[in-house]
DNA sequence: GAAATATGATTAACATGTTAAATGTATCGG
DNA sequence: CCGATACATTTAACATGTTAATCATATTTC
């Protein structure tokens, strides 16, 4: 256990930028990495992703959502969706039909055996939930949850300014 | 404009979860991809992802690093991380060799290209910063990474209780 | 000092993120 | 009614996330 991090001795290049690991986007990563890794073995063990089970837990809400409304309230691309909706329902944890009025829309519904994971899952997941709540603070994860969605509202149709390239039909 | 959400006559299966939206991880995403959103359009000009920048980044605030400890402070994991060296090697922005001390261990550094694709990049990405910065306030700003960063203290080390599987090594 | 074990890095395999293109269906303008 | 256009979804292509396995080199143990 000798050296670690030559650091000092470093000939360090400096580019006039913020300390790396300080930025806004790698604490949000950070923090989210943690929490993910207390539910991601437990997922695990029912044979789910993160995102196949953010998809039931949404399914598991409602009667029926369009594809659409289903990717935006699971937070998905519409590609990823595609491909998970296609694995969901082989395994029979989802229903599919199209829409009669509009056959272009893709009317999806848990299955069944869909709820039945969901009941199997939930209970853990609530547990490590309120592991997390009681370890962190209660109140303190709601003042956080409060300053997320804030920071959300803030950047809500921002455009970056300052050498970002403008998006079609901005004004160039 | 007309059929807008059907959830009043949806017939909603209810499992005994949180609601949705408002879980913590679904907050971070949220959050942290408004955020990248605003940097990615100019990552994007210079032909370059989030994961390069933030390894251009850790590399030029150091002379040399060890691959390991470069997949540290980028919060990469390993394969990741040897995917992105190679496809920046192959581009000559950065430089490798093996330590002589020891053979196992790589040794990385930025090159001249590097360092002046980053000083390329750099302005426009700190002044998307600073307009977030301004945009949330800069005081709740380090608040919101003091608690991200007391999230993360909250949660290290530590094993998720009530159903989720025992690593290997844990008493099970 | 050779076999067993540990370690650093890469490769493999599969799932998702991300952007662009393709496909099928609706709607609009004439 | 028909061609142009818009829309919902999927497919394509490539980059990364994630876990397991592999490979090469180091270290340990007998």
């Amino acid at each position: 256990m000798a050296r670690k991090k030559s650091r000092s001795k470093a000939a360090v290049r400096r580019v006039p930028m913020r300390e790396f690991s300080r930025s806004l986007p790698m604490s949000l990563l950070r923090a989210r990495e943690a929490v993910m890794r207390q539910f991601r073995p437990s997922l695990r063990d029912h044979g789910l992703t993160e995102q196949q089970w953010r998809i039931l837990r949404a399914l598991a809400s409602v009667d029926t959502i369009e594809v659409t409304e289903l990717a935006r309230v699971a937070f998905l691309l519409g590609p990823s969706l595609s491909r998970i909706l296609r694995d969901l329902e082989s395994r029979h944890l989802i229903d599919r039909r199209v829409a009669k009025a509009d056959l272009r829309r893709g009317m999806v519904s848990i299955s069944p055996m869909g709820l039945q994971l969901i009941e199997a899952v939930a209970p853990s997941s609530e547990a490590i939930y309120a592991d997390i709540s009681r370890r962190y603070g209660a109140r303190k994860l709601r003042e956080l949850q409060d300053m997320l969605h804030a920071l959300e509202g803030s950047l809500a149709g921002l455009r970056a300014s300052g050498g970002a390239k403008m998006e079609a039909g901005e004004l160039e």
